[in-house]
DNA sequence: TTCATTACGTTATGTTATAACATAATGAAT
DNA sequence: ATTCATTATGTTATAACATAACGTAATGAA
């Protein structure tokens, strides 16, 4: 089933919800239930193979040979489109600037969004 | 309504769903619905008097002098407890490295998972 | 006094996610 | 070969988050 659904997430470069993966996957699996993809998904986002783009609720597949890395997430408010650089150099600054303050980083969520270069060329300029 | 529900962010430095807000308010507002509460996180948010937390499905009040900015948050993993910093700097990395690609950022969602201070405190060293 | 605007109420529904429990398949250890 | 633990999946129900569509009342400007 994990593999089911990271062909799924794998097919587009936008990110899905759990019920679009479900619906895609329900023409093979008629009898499919969130529970069982949720149970794929988080899965598959624990081992690096895919990730959940929280300003979305969705999911994308990882689309980098190293999947053991924090990462940054440009997302197209126009056409969807999801990007993922690894940017360790960020991330790391971002550590060391809440470090200053005691914090002490786990996890990274960042998710820029905004125009991808097509359709950035696509709107008229000011 | 918007100062209501904003006064229910503030009491806590925690993140609150629009549930929670909800749940506060119907002492005083019997009759409150999810629209209403709705309506009041996006004028706040609109305006930067509240914030979104993405990876929580939930709000806080901003608690800075400008709130025209983008943030990091940082979210503490055991209290739960949300901490704002303007931090430019790292924005404006971001931004420009996101340039760098073609990529026209228009906001940014920072939201750093961690132990604060207190908690962080808390664990036995390994 | 008319009209546009804003705010809020009401009802219903859509969307995202998990709980709780049951069943079946696999393969290692005895 | 059987017992047992593990893993994966199915089933049913519900919780949690969010919006649509429409109605009403208050406000104040023209």
């Amino acid at each position: 089933m994990q593999t089911e659904v990271l062909a799924v997430l794998a097919a587009k470069d936008c990110a899905r919800s759990a019920y679009d993966v479900i619906k895609q996957l329900r023409s093979s699996y008629p009898q499919i239930a969130p529970t069982t993809v949720y149970r794929a998904l988080a899965a598959l986002t624990e081992r690096g193979q895919a990730h959940r783009l929280e300003s979305q609720n969705a999911f994308v597949a990882c689309n980098c040979d190293r999947p053991d890395h924090a990462a940054i997430f440009s997302v197209c408010t126009d056409c969807g489109a999801v990007d993922e650089s690894p940017a360790p150099a960020i991330v790391a600054d971002l550590s060391d600037l809440m470090k200053e303050t005691g914090f002490a980083a786990t996890r990274h969520v960042i998710e820029i969004h905004g125009l991808c270069t097509s359709c950035d060329a696509d709107v008229p300029p000011l």
